[in-house]
RNA sequence: GGUCGCAUAGCUCAGCUGGAUAGAGCACCUGCCUUCUAAGCAGGCGGUCCCAGGUUCGAAUCCUGGUGCGAUCACCA
C-alpha cells in the first residue's frame, strides 16, 4: 500500500468522526463495501483501550465473523492511521488505543482558544427567544419559579453557547381577575400600607392581601351556606367580595381611573419585589411583555383570521377554531362578550415578538400542565400562515412538589424564592464555618461567598435534574453539599485556583513533545474532548441537566486524578508544567460549564 | 373515559441515535489528612431496570398490551 500515514486533526473534528472515515476506507479497501454508518463507543474501564468501534452492525454488509472483522479492521487501522498505536478484538467489540501525541495536539489546540466549546452565534445564525418566569402579579415568586426561571434563563444560555441568537424574555401577567382580588382586600383592610411604611416587599405586601382576600372569601361563603341554606356552588358565585372583585376587573377594562391608578401602584410594588429577587438569582431579561399590552394585538389577529377562515363564529359571537382533524377539540379563541382569553394574548404575544425582535423561533418555558395550551397554541400560529411556527418549541418541565403535595399560593402552602434563597446562603455560611478554612477572608468576601455556595447548591440541584422529570422538594432534608452538588464542583474549582495562584507563570510553558501521558490524565483529556458536542447535545434536547452532569463527571475524574497524582510536587519539570496546565484547562471548563447554568464558582472556599 | 408524561439500588438521580458484567450521589460499613484545601479519595454493601408479550446477533433503551403515579380535556390562567 502506498498511501503514507494519515494523521488526526485534534479539533477540527472529533475523534469519532473521523475514525468513522477512517473505517469507511478501511472496509472500502479491505472488502470493497461502502459502509453505510459506523458505530463508537468510549472503551469500558476494564478493557485495553480508548475508543471501541462495535462491529456488529456491520455483519449485515460484510459476510464474515466478528472476532475475524475486527482483527483485519484493527490491522488495517493501525497500519494506516497514525495515531492508532495499538488494538485489541474482544467479541464483537475493537478497541483502539489512540496514541498520546493525539492527545496531546488536542490540548495544545484547545488552550489556545478563548471559549473553548462555545461557537460563536454567525451574522446569519437563527435568532431565538426564549420566554421564561411569567409571573402573576398577584402574589410573590416561589420554588415552582425557581425551576422555571433556572431551565429558562440556562437554555437561552445553552443555545447561545452552540451558536444561536438567544433573547430572553418574559410575559408578566398583569391583568385579571387575580390582581383585582389582592386590589380589593388591600383596599378594605389595607389601612393604607405600603411596602415603605411596612418594610416589606412589595410583592409580599401584595400576596398578604391575595391570602387576605382568599380568607375573605371562604368566611362569606360559609356564612353564606349557614344562614341563607344555599348551596356550596351557589355561594361561591355570589359571595359579595367575588362580585366586587369581578366588578373592579369590568372597571379596569373600561379603563376607570381610579381602578387603574390602584392598579399601576400595586403592580410597580410588585414588579420592585420581582426585581429583587431575579438580581438574588443572578438573571436578567432582554425585554419585557406584559399582557396588558398584547391582549389587543391578539384580539386583531383573531378578527383578521376569522376572515380568512382560519376560526369561526358561534351563534353566540364567540369564536373558535376546530382543531378536531389534527386529532384535538375546538378551542375557544375569543369569548362571546369579545373579551380575550389566555390563548388570545398568546397569539399576539408571539407576533409582536417577532416583530420586535430578529428571531425565527421562541422557546416556551412552562409547566407541563399547559401542554396542551401549547400544542394548540402553536397549531393555530401555524393555521394563521406564520412560517415561523415550525420553530417553536415548548419547553415542558415538571412541577416541584412538596411532600404533602402541591404548592398553592392562596393557602399559604408555599416555599418562598427568598426565603429559600437566603436558608440555602445561611447553610452555606454554617457549613464553611465549621471548616474554618477561610483565614484571610474579609467579611465581605465570605458573605459573597456564601452566596456564591448557597446559591449554587440551589441551582445545581434542580438544573442536575432532566426537566420533564418532577420534583419532589422535602424542606426538611436541606438540600445536600456533598456529593452529586453544586458545592462539591465548585470546591474542585476552588481547590485548582488554589494550585494555580501557588503555580506561578507555569501555565504559558510548552507541554514537552514525547510527554508520556498519565492514565489519569488521558482519561481528563478524553472527558474534556466531549465537552463540545455536549453543548450540542444540551441545545438539542433544551436540557441543561446534561451540561450539569457532565461537569459533574469531569470534576470525578479530576478528583480522582488530583488524589493519586501530585501536581505541583510532581517528579519532573514536565510532569509539573503539563499537570499544572491541564488542571488550568479542567478549571476553564468547570467555570464555562457552569456559567451555561447561571452558577458562579469561588476562588477559594 | 380520551390524550400526554413519568416508572432504574432503601432514598435522589445518570444511562447518547439499541451494544460488553446497568452507573453515580445520599444513607450504612472499612481504610486514607507531619506532601497541592478531607465540601475530597479508595473500597464494601445494595438491582425482578413496574409487569407481560414482540422486533433482533443483541433490549433499561424500540413496538404492542397492561399496572401504578402525575397532568390535561373550562367563555380559568
Amino acid at each position: 500500500m502506498s498511501r503514507g500515514l494519515r494523521f488526526l486533526k485534534p479539533g477540527k473534528m472529533s475523534l469519532q468522526n473521523q475514525l468513522s472515515e477512517a473505517v469507511k476506507s478501511a472496509v472500502k479497501q479491505l472488502y470493497n463495501v461502502e459502509l453505510e454508518s459506523t458505530e463508537f463507543q468510549p472503551t469500558r474501564k476494564d478493557f485495553e483501550g480508548d475508543i471501541t468501534l462495535v462491529v456488529f452492525p456491520m455483519l449485515k454488509q460484510i459476510k464474515s465473523n466478528p472476532a475475524k472483522l475486527g482483527e483485519e479492521i484493527g490491522n488495517y487501522l493501525k497500519e494506516n492511521i497514525a495515531e492508532i498505536s495499538d488494538f485489541n478484538v474482544v467479541k464483537g467489540f475493537l478497541n483502539l488505543v489512540i496514541a498520546d501525541a493525539y492527545f496531546l495536539n488536542f490540548f495544545t489546540e484547545i488552550k489556545q482558544q478563548e471559549n473553548f466549546g462555545l461557537i460563536p452565534p454567525a451574522t446569519n445564525a437563527r435568532g431565538i427567544m426564549v420566554e421564561y418566569s411569567s409571573p402573576n402579579t398577584n402574589k410573590p415568586l416561589h420554588l415552582g419559579h425557581i425551576r422555571n426561571i433556572l431551565l429558562g434563563y440556562s437554555v437561552a444560555e445553552i443555545l447561545k453557547a452552540a451558536g444561536n441568537k438567544s433573547y430572553k424574555t418574559q410575559i408578566i401577567n398583569d391583568r385579571g381577575i387575580h390582581i383585582c382580588k389582592s386590589m380589593l382586600a388591600w383596599q378594605r383592610f389595607g389601612n393604607g400600607e405600603t411596602p415603605e411604611i411596612t418594610g416589606l416587599k412589595g410583592d409580599k405586601l401584595v400576596g398578604n392581601y391575595y391570602v387576605k382576600f382568599d380568607q375573605e372569601y371562604k368566611k362569606e361563603i360559609s356564612e353564606l351556606i349557614e344562614q341563607k341554606g344555599i348551596s356550596e356552588e351557589a355561594a361561591k358565585a355570589e359571595a359579595p367580595i367575588l362580585v366586587e372583585a369581578k366588578q373592579m376587573l369590568l372597571k379596569w377594562e373600561a379603563g376607570d381611573p381610579e381602578v387603574v391608578a390602584l392598579w399601576e401602584k400595586m403592580n410597580q410594588w410588585v414588579y420592585d419585589g420581582f426585581e429583587k429577587t431575579y438580581e438574588a438569582i443572578g438573571v436578567d431579561f432582554d425585554e419585557n411583555y406584559y399582557e396588558s399590552d398584547t391582549y389587543l394585538l391578539g384580539k386583531d389577529v383573531v378578527n383578521q383570521g376569522l376572515e380568512k377562515g382560519v376560526f369561526y363564529k358561534k351563534e353566540d359571537g364567540s369564536v373558535w377554531i376546530d382543531l378536531s382533524d389534527e386529532g384535538l377539540d375546538e378551542k375557544l379563541v375569543l369569548r362571546s362578550d369579545g373579551t380575550a382569553v389566555y390563548m388570545t394574548q398568546d397569539i399576539g404575544t408571539a407576533i409582536q415578538r417577532v416583530k420586535d425582535f430578529d428571531i425565527n423561533g421562541m422557546v416556551y418555558t412552562v409547566g407541563n400542565e399547559q401542554d396542551y395550551h401549547f400544542k394548540v397554541l402553536f397549531l393555530i400560529l401555524k393555521k394563521l400562515g406564520f412560517d415561523w411556527a415550525d420553530y417553536l418549541y415548548h419547553l415542558s418541565y415538571g412541577m416541584v412538589d412538596l411532600p404533602s403535595g402541591k404548592m398553592k399560593s392562596r393557602e399559604g402552602t408555599v416555599v418562598d424564592a427568598d426565603d429559600l434563597m437566603a436558608e440555602m446562603t445561611d447553610t452555606a455560611r454554617k457549613i464553611s464555618a465549621e471548616l474554618g478554612k477561610l483565614e484571610g477572608y474579609s467579611e465581605e468576601e465570605k458573605k459573597e461567598l456564601y452566596r456564591i455556595i448557597g446559591l449554587g447548591a440551589l441551582k445545581y440541584y434542580i438544573l442536575k435534574v432532566d426537566p420533564k422529570k418532577r420534583i419532589l422538594f422535602n424542606p426538611e432534608e436541606s438540600v445536600d453539599f456533598q456529593g452529586n452538588t453544586g458545592p462539591f464542583i465548585q470546591y474542585t474549582y476552588a481547590r485548582i485556583r488554589s494550585i494555580l495562584r501557588k503555580a506561578g507563570d507555569i501555565y504559558n510553558k510548552p507541554v514537552s513533545v514525547g510527554y508520556k501521558l498519565h492514565l489519569k490524565e488521558k482519561e481528563l483529556l478524553k472527558q474534556l474532548q466531549l465537552y463540545p458536542e455536549t453543548i450540542q447535545l444540551a441545545a438539542e434536547n433544551h436540557s441543561p441537566a446534561l451540561i450539569a452532569n457532565y461537569v459533574y463527571d469531569l470534576v470525578k475524574e479530576f478528583n480522582s486524578f488530583y488524589q493519586q497524582v501530585s501536581i505541583l510536587g510532581a517528579d519532573t519539570e514536565a510532569e509539573k508544567h503539563f499537570r499544572v496546565q491541564l488542571a488550568a484547562e479542567v478549571a476553564r471548563v468547570i467555570k464555562s460549564g457552569f456559567k451555561l447554568l447561571g452558577i458562579e464558582v469561588p476562588e477559594r472556599m
